[in-house]
DNA sequence: ACTTGACTTAGAGTTAACTATAAGGATTAA
DNA sequence: TTAATCCTTATAGTTAACTCTAAGTCAAGT
C-alpha cells in the first residue's frame, strides 16, 4: 500500500509539518502507523481522515472537540450515536453560518449600491439629499 | 437628539464596554461625541455605524482594514472609490466564503446520511461491505 | 452625602491554533 | 558519503481581538 511522508502531506493539503505534528500530539492523527525507527507513514485513508479534519475545522470546531471524535471513532460502533448527533449539529452551526453570511451578504449589497450611486452622481450627498427632501417621512 | 450611553449601547450590540473603548482607542469610532466632561454620547448613527462595523468583522476583517475604511468615511468625497472597491471585494470575500461553507455542508451531508445508515443497520461495517462486495470496481 | 456609572492610563492576562527554534540523533536516497 | 529528510523533547514566540484589573478622578441623580 502506498504511503506518503509528513512533508508530501503537508503539501498536499496545504498545511506545515509543523501543523501536523502538532495534530499528532494533540491527538488528532493517532491511527498514523510509522516505521520501526519512527517514521510517519501516512496512507490514503489517512489523508481522507485529515480532509474531514480540515473540514471539521472550517466549521469553526476547535481542536479538543475534534479529538473527541477522533477518539469515539476508535472506540467502534458504540459511539455511533454520539457521532452521528456530533454531524447533525455541525449541519446546523453551518446553516446559521451561512444564514448569517446571507444577512451580511444584504447590507454589503447595499453598501455596494449606495457607493456606486454616489460615485455616479460624483457625492455621497445624494444619498442625504433623498431624505432631506422626504417630507412624506421625515425620515 | 436622543443619545446614548455607553452601557446601554453595549447592551443594544451585545458587546462590552471595554469592547466600545478598545475600539475607540483603535480609531474605528472617532466620530462618538463627548460632553464637556468627557463622557461619551452615542447617536443613533453612531449605533447604525457601529453595526456596519461589526458587519465588516463578521466577514473576517481585521480591525486595522476597517479603521482604514473609517479613515476614508472622514475624507468625504475624495475616498468614494476607495470605499466602493472595499466593499465590492468584501462582497466577493462573503460569497466565496458562503462557496466554501457549501462544500463543507455536502461532506457534513454525507457524513449525516453514513451514520444514519450505520445506526439503523448497527454498525460501521455496512458501508466497509459495501466496498469487500464491489467485485467490479475493486475499490 | 452617597451610590452609580462614567472617565483615564497603563499594563497584564486570555485564548486558540499554530509557528518556530534549538539541540541532538537517526535514516534514507543519490 | 553526503545531503536531505525524518525524528524527538522542550520551550518560546506570534497573532488578533479582546478582557480585565488597578488606581484614581469626576459628575450626575436621589
Amino acid at each position: 500500500m502506498k504511503t506518503y511522508s509528513i512533508s508530501e502531506v503537508a503539501k498536499e493539503l496545504d498545511l506545515t509539518t509543523f501543523t501536523l505534528r502538532y495534530y499528532d500530539k494533540e491527538g488528532l492523527i493517532p491511527f498514523v502507523e510509522r516505521t520501526s525507527s519512527g517514521i510517519r507513514l501516512f496512507k490514503q485513508s489517512d489523508i481522507e481522515a485529515l480532509k474531514i479534519i480540515e473540514c471539521l475545522k472550517s466549521t469553526g470546531m476547535p481542536i479538543k472537540e475534534i479529538k473527541n471524535f477522533i477518539d469515539w471513532c476508535s472506540e467502534g460502533d458504540a459511539s455511533l450515536q454520539q457521532r452521528y448527533e456530533m454531524f447533525l449539529e455541525r449541519k446546523a452551526v453551518v446553516e446559521a453560518q451561512i444564514a448569517d453570511l446571507r444577512k451580511t451578504m444584504e447590507i454589503i449589497d447595499h453598501k455596494c449600491f449606495y457607493y456606486k450611486t454616489a460615485l455616479e452622481a460624483g457625492t455621497e450627498n445624494i444619498h442625504k439629499d433623498i431624505n432631506i427632501g422626504n417630507t412624506l417621512t421625515h425620515e
